[in-house]
DNA sequence: AGGATCGTTCACAACGTACTGAACGATCTG
DNA sequence: CAGATCGTTCAGTACGTTGTGAACGATCCT
């Protein structure tokens, strides 16, 4: 419809587009962020896009399993989806939290190595140490942290 | 040659592959992990893991760009390679930094609103504030908190 | 019940990317 | 100089993934 509303829904295709999602995807984000209703059937938001109602149904429920958007309860049915507040904050977590398989494989290494193989050892536990890092330490202190972000931000007291 | 090697270097080539990287830049990568001395040629490196010499001629160039390994400095024409200490930390970090391209569509699409569309202002407005501390404050403490974990870890005073 | 609407699922087509093999330029060795 | 080695580049192929259209089941409205 609107030529900017476009615009802005493509950057956000774009954006999802790197992260290694589905441009789909994050043009479905970019519209539910400036729709009016926030809750849009997926029919709407088929049409708005431009795209199959095929592609809006199974790329909706990825974002719906990854916690992104959430269905409302309804009486018709029509299944009408809006944004999780706070929700993408666990796309970064999870997004994070495959390093855990960094880790795994690291461990593994580290058992097929001879205790005299040094330099290759050192090779490994650099790469599980910052694989755990990045998993563990950010992870663990992300939510507490955004919270704090986010709540001086916004003006309440 | 040896199963298990070969087993430790699939399972970061399917590591790699969850981040978005080619599954050759892992095996790669794990390759230099283990072998010995630290150090490969082209060619070693196209014969350990059964791949074309072209395939490691172009995916090396990428970590090369990305700083995840260095060329030696050598007599010979024989180019070789070696994993950059520390430079897997790099790589997190350009990760991370993808983060600005959702501040500047956010960004954007604020422009696009009327300032009396407050519930749209806010769901952009969120998702931009996670973007921003994800790349921002993550991404200025990265390198400091690392090193403090790095410390912590291997004995040295 | 008949008709229409809504979402899901399947097989298929379109696209981009990763990898290969061959030709090439460049460099060392005998 | 001749031959061999080493890395780069290019065109082509193979593969996985994304998106479509059609058929379907299910629900609501007269």
């Amino acid at each position: 419809m609107d030529e900017d509303e476009n615009a802005f829904v493509d950057r956000l295709g774009l954006f999802f587009e790197t992260l290694g999602a589905p441009r789909t995807m994050g043009r479905l984000y970019g519209r539910l962020m400036i729709c009016e209703p926030a809750h849009q059937s997926l029919t709407e938001l088929s049409i708005a896009l431009g795209v199959s109602k095929a592609s809006v149904s199974t790329v909706i429920r990825m974002m719906q399993e990854g916690g992104m958007v959430e269905r409302l309860p309804t009486a018709t049915r029509r299944h009408h989806y809006r944004i999780t507040p706070g929700g993408f904050a666990r796309v970064v977590e999870v997004q994070l939290s495959r390093m855990r398989a960094g880790i795994d494989a690291a461990e593994y290494g580290l058992s097929l190595l001879r205790p005299d193989q040094t330099e290759q050892r050192d090779r490994i536990e650099e790469f599980r140490d910052l694989c755990e890092f990045s998993d563990k330490h950010v992870h663990e202190q992300f939510a507490q942290r955004w919270a704090e972000y986010r709540s001086g931000k916004d003006g309440r007291p």
